[in-house]
DNA sequence: GTCTATAGCCGGATAGAC
DNA sequence: GTCTATCCGGCTATAGAC
């Protein structure tokens, strides 16, 4: 129940373009597919929106806009190392695990955002879930490591899990189990917790 | 000093096509871009590939090639967790880190690759790597992690790393150190040794 | 607000001279 | 093996009727 501002074609449109935008990319997508997809022609579409380009970043406010609600609260809730780190992981694998469209658009940014869209994605993600990351961080860990690079190592972590799915799927040893997010949580948890020795 | 069988024409447009592809991937190129980046018509390129989608497949080829020269023999000549660690993440470190085109291609790839291209990947980098990187991890951490999915973690946390980088840099708490490869080396190693915990 | 029609451009690919 | 010239299809965007 957002106030957006949108009629309600426009929100249709911004609707269907995003499974489009996500699969095929900025160039693999034609106002004329969009429009096909919202039932409309093409020249419909500029009553709504000036042009693609314009199209496509609200399109992408649209998507990442109200991801981090509450982030702050459970972090703040957890408790321990153990309840802090699964705070974390479990965020990011729980955005991202669910929102197929999410995770390919963020994908496709990560390799070709400019300047705008960059700040888009800090505004709407990254910046508050860092600042309310990064003092747990601190506390757990500033002694040993840099906060500041745990943040994203964490990050990464998960969101390559998803992206390299398709290689890892097509290697000797995979199973249907590694695609089960708790399974994948308690994986990153324990190697976050104690690293990979074996006897500690 | 390698054997592809292809001219010398053809290898200069390989080498001067594949740093556009990873700049703007397979749609944002167009045929006369890479002519004139060689220094001929686009109609030239036809005598030496077929067309844009198979010179795109012989270019990504070509990029991939050789890249995984005797790592199996600097791994298993390793000695102890701290040296194995060092040179399963050295490795991709210094793979990703060096050749900005070849982790463009990677990353754009993953959104974008077809069976084709991901059988490509599989052979030319992964496959090997995995294989000779699985039977150590097993032995280092196979009682208590999953190897198959570790393997893909240690992957993932380098390669995050550089993907996430433009978004990292503009938040507080960046650092020029944050960027060199022996520091990123150093805090990724300390991490899977031992994990984020402050008192052991 | 949507339609049809179309302008104007660009991209991949081909023909044929040299 | 490279060139010039060109075809043809698809694309964004606009004009104007309804």
């Amino acid at each position: 129940m957002e106030k957006t501002g949108y009629s309600k074609t426009a929100v249709k449109i911004l609707e269907a373009s995003l499974p489009l935008f996500a699969a095929h990319g900025f160039n693999g997508v034609a106002m004329r597919d969009i429009a096909n997809t919202v039932g409309i022609t093409a020249a419909a579409l500029y009553n709504h929106f000036p042009g693609k380009e314009t199209l496509y970043l609200r399109a992408l406010e649209y998507a990442f806009a109200d991801k981090v609600t509450n982030f702050a609260d459970s972090l703040s809730a957890a408790e321990g190392l153990h309840g802090r780190l699964t705070c974390m992981i479990g965020f990011w694998v729980e955005t991202l695990a669910g929102d197929v469209v999410l995770r390919s658009l963020l994908q496709r940014e990560m390799s070709d955002a400019d300047e705008q869209r960059l700040q888009l994605l800090l505004d709407r993600l990254f910046a508050s879930v860092y600042l309310s990351s990064r003092d747990t961080l601190l506390a757990l860990a500033g002694g040993r490591m840099d906060a500041h690079l745990l943040f994203f190592t964490i990050l990464g972590m998960v969101l390559s899990h998803f992206q390299l799915a398709p290689i890892r799927r097509r290697l000797p040893g995979s199973l249907p189990a590694h695609e089960e997010v708790e399974v994948i949580t308690r994986h990153l948890v324990t190697l976050l917790r104690d690293g990979v020795t074996t006897t500690p």
